[in-house]
DNA sequence: CTTGACCTTATAGTAGGTATAAGGTTTATC
DNA sequence: GATAAACCTTATACCTACTATAAGGTCAAG
């Protein structure tokens, strides 16, 4: 299977799939007498598996770790529920540093006349000296 | 004032102060006798305005617009409010595409024994050929 | 036989910084 | 006056996770 066939069967781009071969993420795809990359089925599902893990919030190296549980008999599935579980605590956290903008804008939008007006609650805030509401740890 | 003491009072980090000159977000800063940024009050209040702005989701550009717009008075609010609705607009949907990811984690995670044992409900969802649900557009 | 659609590689660019190296200046201490 | 700590300067590389481009090889259709 070429890699564009791959690419559609895994939802990555090409460009995408050859980027993790590059990083090692995806190693061992065979190559054709031509030279072009020969993708098994397996070598699909992996592809798949990496995308799901990527939609779902982990990073490169994460999935790395993933793939490496994944391919582990010997693994302990607590160790799987541990990098769920952290991935849990920093989405969560994102989450939180986003409704606060999310509130933040709110609150910037309602108070601005949004007419012809020079005069502008926003900016009359955004260039106040102290705001500590403003200020975001979690970024 | 030098630049520790403008990255204290602006909150920012002097190396962010110097990437934001060098990315001529923040132009005429004049420098002491000896080479040195000597930072107004004026400079260390557009700092603080870039700070609150990024702090409250805007890109480095969309910074550059604010200020644009915040310089100008002959701007109209209307403006400046749209730029402040369609980032919220922006944020809404990151914070969807975490819900998501954030329920998908949990699903997970609830699935998994998170034992000693091999067996693993993560692995074996993220591993499934099909899975509509974990493709997520808003990324 | 040429056109278009594939594929290959290497390299550069993106955002928004952060880190490092190699050096100049200033201030405090001995 | 020497020296060490704590500043400052610049240029450059690194980071994540790709995406885009260039320059070229391959393959199937007409």
């Amino acid at each position: 299977m070429n890699i564009s066939h791959a690419a559609k069967k895994s939802g990555l781009s090409c460009e995408t799939i050859r980027y993790y071969e590059k990083v090692d993420l995806l190693s061992g795809v065979s190559r054709s007498a031509n030279g072009y990359r020969d993708y098994s089925e397996d070598n699909v599902s992996l592809l798949s598996f990496i995308q799901h893990a990527r939609s779902t919030g982990f990073s490169v190296d994460e999935c790395r770790q993933l793939l490496q549980l994944y391919g582990d008999n010997q693994r302990q599935s607590g160790h799987v529920k541990h990098l769920v579980e952290e991935k849990l605590v920093a989405i969560k956290q994102q989450i939180e540093s986003l409704l606060k903008m999310q509130n933040t804008l709110q609150e910037l939008a309602a108070g601005c006349s949004g007419d012809e007006q020079p005069h502008c609650h926003i900016l009359d805030v955004l260039s106040e000296s102290n705001l500590p509401n403003l200020r975001n740890e979690n970024e």
